[in-house]
DNA sequence: GTCTATATTGTGATAGAC
DNA sequence: GTCTATCACAATATAGAC
């Protein structure tokens, strides 16, 4: 029972340290901020999670948790690649929809700690070059005019920077409009896999 | 004299601090950190920028008149689609290989301090609002089957994500070879602009 | 302008009562 | 498990000598 209760605690202590590692930053953040968020002492926190590093690591594995198994699993699905562009879109956008805060959460981390990305792949069981050497055997890039991985990092551009730039493109082109621009990413759903298959027939 | 070594002082206080809040984010970034780069004392800091705020604030105003008024020439340069779509592919992507840490940098700060856009555009300037019901007028999207909007956002995609997810892309898809990754990026200088032209024909 | 010294507050982290 | 009290230290910032 008390178990249970402190289960749920850690729980909640999770939840408000993410939402201000989203907003602040790493750096920024502070125990107490995250204390305030959560309604509780700072000292809680570190009862149970012994460090700001160790919290913070917690927040960035349950986040990556979240988002690497969804892409993981359609890229072992073996679909012909005209379910599978629509798939990763759809898988993509819609995880972003829901948490647009991910990108760049994720990718600052990446960047001040690029020594995580192995690590990363290790831990959740993830072997990029065989899936995508897999890929080629099942000719998903047959006729294809240039390096396989251009084409991969289009995918990636198209689906999560209009994410990563939400501020900037939403006040810019959206006039700070939230419906507009959710509307958008909704049309974009729709309107990237046709891209993407134009882009297969590029030499 | 004493005027143009202070001046000095500032532009190399500048530099240094440019350095740690692009590799630390201005949250984990100290002004001991800042003071180290530059070779000075911290005290040294306060007096040419009254606070870590106002040193953050001219290094990111640095950076953004780094790179607006590229953009900006070009958008207001009235070249056709056929020029203007490689001219632009080609600003950014020479720009983020000389500095690979802005994207990070910028979005990072836009996403904590969303105000800053307006903000920004103001004081740069620029009136992006302006310059696509221009394009319109110039013809420039004709028989484009969709929202100019979503094909600008995919002009930025192609050319800034590479960027911002460098360590992740570099790490999984080079094998951490930065001369493979950096001649990734030359060769996406010549392909986003066959991508983008396709993309002005989908309906 | 540049330093040393210092004020002040914030922060992460622990000890110990309940 | 949760709190209060407290520690050690790092951070920003200022005052004042030179």
């Amino acid at each position: 029972m008390s178990m249970e209760l402190s289960n749920q605690v850690e729980q909640e202590i999770l939840e408000a340290a993410e939402k201000v590692f989203y907003r602040k930053g790493k750096g920024a953040a502070s125990m107490q901020d995250i204390a305030d968020e959560a309604g509780i002492t700072r000292t809680l926190l570190n009862y149970y999670f012994r460090s700001k590093d160790k919290l913070f690591d917690a927040v960035f594995r349950r986040t990556m948790s979240y988002m690497v198994p969804r892409v993981v699993e359609l890229m072992n699905s073996n679909l012909p690649m005209e379910e599978f562009l629509p798939g990763i879109v759809e898988v993509f956008i819609d995880s972003m929809i829901e948490k647009p805060q991910i990108p760049i959460f994720v990718l600052q981390e990446l960047t001040a700690n690029p020594e995580r990305v192995p690590q990363m792949m290790k831990e959740l069981g993830v072997d990029p070059a065989k899936t995508v050497s897999r890929m080629k055997a099942d000719n998903y890039f047959d006729g294809l005019g240039y390096d396989p991985r251009q084409f991969i990092m289009s995918i990636l551009s198209l689906c999560i920077f209009p994410f990563a730039g939400k501020p900037m493109i939403r006040s810019i082109m959206y006039n700070d409009d939230e419906v507009a621009y959710i509307e958008a990413m909704y049309e974009r759903k729709k309107l990237v896999p046709k891209i993407l298959e134009q882009m297969l027939k590029i030499q």
